[in-house]
DNA sequence: GTGACTATGTGCGGTAACGCGCAGACGGCA
DNA sequence: TGCCGTCTGCGCGTTACCGCACATAGTCAC
C-alpha cells in the first residue's frame, strides 16, 4: 500500500528472515531491538500473568507485524512474542524501523491504523476470553490461525493451545473431540486440518468476525483513501 | 508536561463542561467528535458484545483522555464511553485535537504513549478477568476507581458494578459482602466506602499494581525524559 | 520390532459462577 | 406515617471448568 518509492526503501531496510517454530522473539521487559513482518510465519503475542499463567492475546501473521509499539515512541511490549508458525519473515532493525517512520508519512499512517485494530482486538479479546466458551473460544483461534497459516492444516499440540486459551489442556481436548465429532476438523497429535471452514466459522463466537471486519474497515478501506495521494 | 507555549494553546482550544452521571459521550460505531481530559470526573470504557453482555476494558480518570485513536489516524473507538463520576472535564473538538496533535511535537509524543499504556491495560484486563476471581477483580476496580474519583467513597450500584466486570450481580454481592466483613469497605445503598486501602490492595489482584507501575514507567519517567529538550 | 517418549482421551470430585426467583431493607415522598 | 421503588441478600439447581491421576495410542530412534 505504500508509494513505490517508499516501498523500496522499506524493503531495503529489511533483511530477510526464517523464524523457527517456538523462538521467542520478545521477553516483556526486554527492549525492542527488532520489529517483524511475517511473510509465511506467525507470531502469538502472550500476555503473562501471576508467574505460570497467561493468555494469548494476539495473533500476527502476514497482515500485521511485530514491534508496533515504536510507532508509539516507546521500544518496549508488554507482550511475549512467540512464533507459532515456521516460515519468512521480514525483519528490521528497531532504529532503522523508526527512521523509515519518520521519512515515510503512509508507512506512519498505516502503522497507526495497525496500533489501532490491535487497541480493538485486545478489546474484543477480552471480552471474548470472558464471555464465551472453550469450543467458540477454540474455533475462533482455529480460524485465525488458518487465515495466517495460509494453509488447512498446521501444527500445534492441545498442552500450547491450552496454554494460550488459559484454560487447562483437558478443556482442549473437549472441545477439539466436539469438533472433531462434526467432521469440523481432524486432530491428530498435534497436526489440525481444517475439514469445513464454513461449519467452524458457525461454531465460532462472532468475535472471529468482528475482528476481521475491523481490520477491513481500518487498514484496507481506510488505507486506500490516505494512501492514495500520500 | 507539555512546554508553556503547547499547554496554553492546547488549554484555549478546550471547553470547560461538566460530564453528567450515565451519560454515553461515545458509542461504538459513531465518529468521535470530540475528545475529553477527565478532570474531577472519571469515565468508563465498555467493550460490548453478543448484545446484553459486556466489559469495562478502561478506566479514564485526570491521568489520561478519551479519545486517543484520533492520534492514530482513526475517528472512532471500539468501545463505548460511559461517565462513571460526575464532574468537571476539559473537551475539545476533535479536528481542533488533530490539529493540536500535528502542531505540538510533545503533546503527540505524550498521547501516543498514553496510547501505549491503553493497549497495556487492555492486555493486562484480558488475563486479569480470566484468571482473577470475581472478589480480586472488584478489589482492582474499586482501588482503580479511588484513585479516579480522588476520593474515599463514591457512588455505584452493585447492578451496574456486576455489569462492568461482567458478572452476576449476585457475584458482586458476595464479593462485596465478604470485603465489608473484613472491615476493608463499607457498602450501602450504592455508596462505596474504602476503609482500609492496604488491605484492599492485598486482597486485590496484581493487575492494579502492573497498571500503576506501567503508567508510571511509561508516562512519568519516558515523559520527563522526552519532554524536556522539545 | 522394541522401547521410550509424547500426545491424546477419560474419570472423578470440587468450585466458581450461572439463571432465576424471591425476601428483606433502606430511603424518598406523599 | 405509611407506601413504593430501588438496592441488597439469599436459596437452589445447573453448568463450565479446575486439579489430579491414569489409561491408551501414535511416533521416532535404534
Amino acid at each position: 500500500m505504500l508509494p513505490p518509492v517508499d516501498l523500496r526503501r522499506f524493503l531495503a531496510a529489511c533483511d530477510s528472515v526464517e523464524l523457527k517454530f517456538a523462538d521467542a522473539l520478545y521477553r516483556p521487559g526486554d527492549r525492542l531491538h527488532h520489529v517483524y513482518f511475517p511473510i509465511g510465519s506467525f507470531i502469538s503475542l502472550i500476555m503473562p500473568v501471576d508467574k505460570s499463567a497467561a493468555l494469548e492475546v494476539g495473533l500476527v501473521g502476514n497482515e500485521g507485524m511485530f514491534g508496533s509499539p515504536l510507532a508509539l515512541g516507546v521500544d518496549a511490549s508488554p507482550v511475549l512474542a512467540v512464533v507459532q508458525g515456521a516460515g519468512p519473515a521480514l525483519r528490521m532493525d528497531a532504529t532503522m524501523f523508526c527512521r523509515e517512520l519518520e521519512r515515510s508519512r503512509p508507512l506512519h499512517r498505516a502503522i497507526d491504523r495497525y496500533v489501532y485494530v490491535q487497541l480493538g482486538q485486545l478489546a474484543q479479546t477480552a471480552a471474548c476470553t470472558r464471555f464465551h466458551v472453550v469450543e467458540a473460544r477454540l474455533a475462533r483461534w482455529l480460524l485465525m490461525t488458518q487465515d495466517r497459516a495460509q494453509a488447512n492444516s498446521f501444527h500445534i499440540t492441545q498442552e500450547f493451545l491450552a496454554y494460550m486459551l488459559g484454560v487447562r489442556r483437558v478443556g482442549v481436548t473437549k472441545a477439539a473431540g466436539a469438533l472433531q465429532e462434526r467432521n469440523l476438523i481432524h486432530y491428530s497429535r498435534g497436526k489440525i486440518t481444517i475439514l469445513d471452514r464454513r461449519a467452524l466459522r458457525a461454531a465460532s463466537c462472532g468475535c472471529y468476525g468482528a475482528d476481521l471486519e475491523a481490520y477491513e474497515r481500518i487498514m484496507i478501506q481506510a488505507g486506500h483513501r490516505t494512501a492514495g495521494p500520500a
